[in-house]
DNA sequence: AGAATAGTGTCTGTCAGACAGTATCGC
DNA sequence: GCGATACTGTCTGACAGACACTATTCT
């Protein structure tokens, strides 16, 4: 009970906030302006506020929306990392979520406040980063490639209106290899006709024969 | 910061701990001695005591102890539940973790305090279970049944010393369907050569051809 | 017509379930 | 030998990757 062994660990929530450019899966950073670890980059996140926050996935929106001026279209919880030590204010038990973003909104997040926020490769994550991040980060890549490896489809990194071949490619990115075409498409109309479905009369123009465009099925999440 | 809105959540670990009993899967139940829920059968687990656990880890292990007075071969984090309302006193965030105990160890469990502690069949829970544990418990079991669907084996459920039939029948169990003898073995050379091998010379007898005897591999989990 | 990409059909090798066959014990 | 279960080999159907073919636009 003295203030070096507290009875509560700080409870937080970190965001791996996922969406694709130029080729590859990026993830949000933002720049610390406080000890500890003032300056380096770091996964978003924050202290969840019990008076503020219904619940865990509450934190993540109020949090990520500060940062973000935007909602999340998806969140899913990952895991925890916790322990005496790993934070040097002491216990700490931190709540990792996995988000996407689509990747025709990058610029309204990355525009605002450029020395404070920005997309980093998250497969190259080169730089130190704050407390045990680059683990966190990891696991956060591990858990999305993991879902697209079972099937899932990461329809919420694209824009609302896309292409198979969009979506095969995205999928392509997380994953690091390339699929293909008919067996990608076979796959999608046996297991996942009902999350996907047709714009009907709507299609992606360009230097060659016009793309069906298509829409995610919302579904409660 | 007033009493009723505190700054800090509950942290709390609960244990799924799983074992196999007349071709079931059981899950380890005690009985709340104190309110909220004085009386009701729940899922055991306790508080997060910072001072006394490095990790939740540390804390499952600390609490399990207590219950089982035998420690556990195999802990895996599972989910969080949390929010305003599960829990009459407050806030509460609880770390679900699965556990596996050896089948062969039951009676050092149950016979301990009978009306206290129970190993109750886990697919059917039939009475009510304290707070919001009956979905908890069914998380869990998914959790358990997806494992082994991916091809995990549960050897931990299992004696030191058990045949391939044995293990088989576990994975049955907790599938709940048959799988075909010739394809699991094949499976087990393939992929799990690395995980089990065999004990030289040792048989399980009966009254047919003695069945190999087998065992886990130890791995630092 | 030709380039470019969308979208489809077919082939084939791999793998997993089905099932039968062989092996080795107790009685 | 018979019952019982351990263990193994082969067949076959389903599925997924490979790849080629057709379709439709723009230039």
């Amino acid at each position: 009970m003295s203030a070096e062994k507290p009875l509560f660990p700080f409870v937080t929530v970190d965001v791996a906030l996922f969406t694709i450019d130029e080729q590859r899966v990026k993830v949000l950073l933002v720049k610390r302006e406080e000890a500890p670890y003032a300056g380096c980059w770091a996964l978003p996140g924050g202290a969840l506020k019990p008076h503020l926050d219904g619940t865990l996935l509450d934190a993540v929106h109020r949090v990520m929306e500060r940062k973000l001026s935007a909602s999340l279209p998806w969140v899913e919880e990952v895991c925890t990392f916790n322990g005496a030590n790993r934070d040097p204010r002491g216990w700490s038990l931190s709540v990792l979520h996995m988000a996407l973003f689509p990747m025709d909104r990058i610029q309204a997040v990355a525009g605002l406040r450029v020395s404070e926020v920005k997309w980093a490769d998250a497969e190259l994550p080169l730089e130190a980063l704050a407390f045990d991040h680059r683990r966190v980060l990891e696991r956060a890549v591990q858990h999305l490639r993991n879902s697209v490896e079972r099937g899932a489809l990461p329809l919420q990194m694209l824009p609302e209106k896309f292409t198979l071949t969009q979506l095969q490619k995205t999928c392509e990115i997380v994953l690091g290899k390339s699929l293909d075409k008919s067996a990608f498409r076979r796959r999608l109309k046996e297991l996942h006709a009902g999350d996907i479905e047709e714009i009907e009369g709507e299609f992606e123009r360009g230097v060659q024969r016009p793309a069906q465009l298509w829409k995610a099925v919302k579904h409660r999440q």
